[in-house]
DNA sequence: GTGATGTGGGAAAGGGCTTTCCGCGAGCCC
DNA sequence: GGGCTCGCGGAAAGCCCTTTCCCACATCAC
């Protein structure tokens, strides 16, 4: 028995192996701002080579006082908004060599903030919080709180898409683009407009609405208010509401706007499975333009987020210097009109 | 100035406070196998509420040799595929109170030893790999000596959809799946297949191939080679094997078989802009079952896989004792025919 | 009353790394 | 040529925990 505890060889060994300090080894693995003579800086990188040396990332947290890693909490990493704006901050995080740790909080706010608390013990460099949180929870300043100690301890918490919190967020011009949405269908003849909307908790969904309203008046266009229905944020939502609407006025509507993509294609195939056409009987649009729902058919009109973009984003305006972070620009939000609203004259 | 260098509330802070010994603080806050009296308890919980204390997991982990980590290896994390497994092995650590840290590779095969070293560094209990790597890469010896220099050291290394390593793996039908998928579809009368695959080094495709290959043997059909096409495994990929068969042989073909839902979509928009239509020209069959794709129209038929359920299992499967591992039966692959494929006589 | 047994707090030794600080030899100036 | 700075290796302190080990004290049996 050679090697009764396998354990991975640690700088101690490296720097044995290599006949050098602990110090000198540590110096030319990582490249302080001490030089090392490049004698011994070889002699340490081919034993860690030999050793097959991984550093001990946890080690190097505490003795750096925190950790090369940026985490991210999102509600469901299985909906493609997410997953596309993970995708960015994984893209991101790898660059900056930074290790990207996730937690899902299954739109549950109690969850949100027990993993906040979570994650912090990371002591990470980064908190990004995309979920699409609840306005007015109770558990708002439980979580102000417990990201403001984060802040105070040179941590950096972002969030997206929601600007009415104290911290840097990446904001999405939700209002802006469903407003355009809204203008785009009326220019091309909708009158006649049913809102599919989630949960009006949600600062993203009160904004898509709202926006879109806003848009609708200035052309002139009142919503009936039967017409504006509210259901889970989900496809599942969107299906129900789209059941509601042909049971009863689906005749007096000509255009759907769902909160979301996912709706829309909730609602679409809702109506589709109902015998409602889409676009002759009635049009349908969403918000987010995800990617791998660009292919359904009829195709959808959308308002398009650079998702992936938008995570990028987040990783690099928590590494952006503190001026410069009072007001970035919105990411856009651009109208993109496809067969799932022809138009009607 | 009071506090010249902010920082978050240490253990020794918190023992302090609650006039006790560091020992005793750490042993109330996560339950040793040593009692503490209850006052005393009482007494460090509260002082760690008042002071905020999150435990310094990164210290935890050097102290402990480990940390509370699961690490989730990926392609491609906007990959709805990979998402769902994500969210599924995302569930389980949370349920097991670990939190979870992911690479993504871009299906690049160097990258992906580079994230296990990366990976491996946080010392986590279990490494998940999810990637349907590229058989024979050159890679492939430098990642088994790191998974195993990994797992000697105590860790556990999972592989999903890849059971030919030496590692514990959720192994998947992909095989039987498309084998079953293949003489369900020659028994509705589909007669003239086209395979839409992906390159052939991927494990996932070469087993989805050969099941789909041997089910046609089965029913007496055989493929034409021309009819083999190879591209991308994605969206585009899909898009242009479609295009390539409508240049040429589609009055050939009844029915197209591609290797994901993702790519039976691409190649089913292509199909749709080339004028052929589905399921009236030609049947469109996926795999994978992936949830948002379900509400496509004409709706996909595919083979189902859980994929969330993966992703759990892989957790499980890791924690599992080391004798129950040696042939976890594999997940089922059930078929789903829908509208795409009505049937042929 | 005395020794055996147990209970639970606290001091201290890690655990693997970074970084400060010390000290030594080399090069420099006048 | 003597006093200096400068460069760079190495010893050691420190980061924040966990866990072993010691010990004081209480309980109990006979």
């Amino acid at each position: 028995m050679n090697d009764a505890k396998p354990r991975p060889a640690t700088l101690d060994d490296v720097a044995r192996e290599a006949g050098v300090s602990l110090a000198t080894a540590s110096r030319s693995l990582n490249g302080s701002n001490r030089k090392v003579a490049e004698s011994y800086r070889q002699k340490v990188l081919q034993a860690a080579e030999r050793l097959r040396y991984t550093p001990n990332l946890p080690a190097q947290a505490v003795a750096r006082g925190g950790s090369a890693t940026v985490s991210l909490l999102v509600s469901d990493i299985a909906d493609p908004y997410f997953s596309s704006i993970a995708a960015g901050v994984a893209r991101s995080a790898g660059q900056a060599n930074l290790i990207m740790t996730m937690g899902m909080t299954d739109r549950r706010p109690e969850r949100e903030v027990q993993l906040v608390r979570a994650l912090r013990g990371q002591r990470p460099q980064v908190i990004i919080i995309a979920g699409s949180r609840v306005l007015d929870a109770d558990e708002t300043p439980a979580l102000i709180e417990e990201l403001s100690a984060y802040e105070e301890a040179g941590g950096h918490a972002v969030f997206i898409g929601r600007h009415d919190l104290p911290f840097r967020s990446v904001s999405i011009d939700n209002r802006g683009g469903s407003k355009r949405l809204a203008v785009a269908l009326a220019d091309i003849g909708y009158r006649r407009f049913a809102l599919v909307m989630g949960p009006s908790a949600l600062l993203t969904v009160r904004d898509r609405e709202e926006g879109f309203l806003e848009g609708l008046t200035e052309r002139g266009i009142n919503l009936d208010p039967r017409l504006l229905l509210r259901r889970d944020f989900t496809r599942d939502g969107g299906a129900h509401a789209a059941r509601e609407l042909i049971a009863g006025p689906i005749q007096d509507v000509d255009m759907i706007f769902a909160a979301s993509d996912v709706m829309a294609v909730g609602a679409m195939a809702e109506l589709r499975a109902g015998g409602v056409r889409v676009p002759d009987h009635v049009g349908v649009a969403g918000f987010d333009d995800i990617p791998n729902l660009r292919d359904i058919t009829p195709s959808l009109s959308t308002v398009h987020l650079p998702l992936e973009e938008i995570g990028q984003r987040a990783v690099q305006l928590a590494f952006a210097p503190t001026d410069a972070i009072t007001s970035p620009p919105p990411v856009t939000a651009d109208v993109v009109l496809r067969d799932s609203t022809p138009g009607r004259r």
